[in-house]
DNA sequence: TTTGAAATAAATGCTAG
DNA sequence: CTAGCATTTATTTCAAA
């Protein structure tokens, strides 16, 4: 309980001014935007600007910056949830079967949930026979798999994301 | 029925050739590696990777490049999927509805889907109470909402995706 | 379609306020 | 932390194959 650096809560990150949440949602939505136009939209100089967005990158609050695809263009026009719930919920088998779900082909995400499920696959596959296929082969082939159910999905839409927009 | 272009199954769009899927592996994998690195680590002239960037981008195969953050950083720790089922399946209301969850505060994608559920709702939250009060003020406060089942994510892990890795 | 090379534009490093 | 300027690097353009 000493005395050492009385009022700073903040845990060692940096505190994110309007500026930088302002060069967030700027990346968000345009990810490739030069350094140049990105000043100019958070109105500050080029120089500053790059050095903060190098800041929020080494930082980890940019986790990445990567292309979204048009998964229907390039054959996997199909998509699904598959809820997948577990017999044993040992710790090893829970992870072992993440580690699978993950590497199962045209997986988008998969979320490891509480609640009645334990694992949601998103998944893109190119026909339903293909999804058939993909259950079968990488999902409830897994002992530890007690019950998958599949949900179809017509549609997926971004949400407005924690910057607001 | 008449006999028009008997042999080409393919819409319009380009035939997407090795050299492409390459560009859009390297491209998810960083979406803002330059045109020089790109074009090396493809094997193609700097000129031609350029032109074949700007019509994968202008095709819509390359729907958008964006920053993805720490959400957990930026003061949304904790995230959530939100099962929603309507109690009538009216198109209107449908459509209603949809439109109103994209714009949930903190919402991160809302899946369409066909199943038990209508929707799935992902979003991320300060805290456990911003999550209630979200549910309450933005999804069941809604007529059409019959039942809603909250599923807490602990992890959320990306999958191989449609190009393999 | 692809290419190399010139012209344009942008990012980086340095200096200093 | 910020800005301005010089240097280095990247992108765009275009004639040619």
């Amino acid at each position: 309980m000493a005395g050492r650096q009385p009022k700073k809560p903040q845990p060692v990150p940096a505190p994110l001014d309007g500026t930088d949440l302002a060069i967030l949602a700027a990346l968000v939505d345009d990810g490739r935007m030069t350094n140049a136009a990105l000043a100019a939209r958070v109105g500050i100089a080029e120089s500053t600007c790059a050095y903060r967005v190098r800041a929020l990158r080494d930082s980890g609050i940019v986790t990445k910056i990567t292309a979204r695809l048009d998964l229907g263009a390039l054959g996997h026009p199909i998509q699904a949830v598959i809820k997948v719930r577990l017999g044993s919920h040992n710790r090893e088998h829970v992870r072992t079967l993440y580690d699978r779900l993950v590497e199962v082909p045209g997986a988008l995400s998969v979320l490891h949930v509480g609640g009645d499920d334990d694992f949601l696959l998103h998944v893109a596959v190119a026909s339903p026979q293909e999804l058939r296929d993909l259950i079968l082969e990488h999902v409830t082939v897994h002992p530890m798999v007690r019950q998958t159910e599949t949900q179809l999905v017509f549609e997926v839409r971004d949400g407005r994301g924690v910057l607001g927009r």
